[in-house]
DNA sequence: CGGCATCACTTGTCCAAGGCAGGTAAAGTG
DNA sequence: CACTTTACCTGCCTTGGACAAGTGATGCCG
């Protein structure tokens, strides 16, 4: 993993996001094979979670996901690996209700224990403080990008 | 956009380099349309304009790309694209090489200025200084999660 | 109240990425 | 000279993002 200058220089910080991401992905994606998650639908039971039943609309809206067609999609998944069910909105005829089922509330405690393996192997050697201005900057990040 | 509690909670930097990750290769994807890449395409094109012709192996091992039937597809795509070439191996017959056609190295200035704007746009309203400790998180980052 | 736009979701299709499995030809090795 | 390894390619599967089109339910306006 010699340095690729050219990119490098028109844009390291881009640069790294991009490798860092990637790498980042495989590396969750290994350790969330153990309970049968790609990476990103842990994110989706973290929400169920902390807010119970949500609609579609409101998973898509809160992890920014671009499309509804691919949220349907993803929670077809989550549904058949029985993590997931869906109930029909009693207060709208048009939405369902997303809600964790027992099995997907089972894998809770383990999923958190693969988050906080994931997260001690990626900020290894960082001191508190600097995980801290660590997590600030990557906000900013985030927010620039995003609002872009 | 408000706040993903649960999973912010069991890993903070992890949550938040999962959404940078892909809003950053979203708005990517966006800027590099223009020119007919998707985001990752430059990247070979970088290391081909700093090193000259590569095999596909030396261009997987450069990029990290894990599998080598992927790098096959990723070089064929440049290829119908026009921005690059593939002439053998003069020195080995089982590989080949590859080169930027003149297509692509018309674009290199184009990609560029897009990653300039792409850098521009992620780093905004840091003053060079934290760019620089930022650059040097994401390196420790990367580091360690290429290494787990 | 009826008509109509809107909303929530679903399905189909396309393309790209990653991964695995298997195949071919050339190169290296004992 | 066999045998293994290397470099690459192809096929196939799953996931992901995007666009298009369709269905049923809801809301609103005249």
């Amino acid at each position: 993993m010699s340095e690729a200058p050219r990119a490098a220089a028109a844009g390291p910080i881009s640069h790294t996001i991009f490798r860092l991401a990637r790498s980042h992905s495989l590396l969750a994606g290994r350790l969330l094979r153990e309970v049968g998650l790609n990476p990103g639908q842990e994110m989706i039971l973290f929400l169920l979670w902390d807010r119970g039943p949500m609609r579609l609309t409101g998973i898509a809206d809160e992890l920014g996901f671009g499309d509804s067609a691919g949220t349907t999609r993803k929670i077809q998944r989550l549904e058949r690996a029985g993590y997931v069910r869906r109930v029909p909105d009693p207060a709208d005829g048009r939405a369902t209700l997303v809600e964790p089922t027992a099995a997907g509330n089972s894998v809770r405690p383990r999923i958190e224990q693969i988050w906080a393996e994931l997260e001690r192997l990626t900020v290894a050697g960082l001191t508190p403080a600097e995980q801290a201005t660590t997590l600030a900057q990557l906000h900013r990040l985030e927010e620039n990008v995003a609002k872009a």
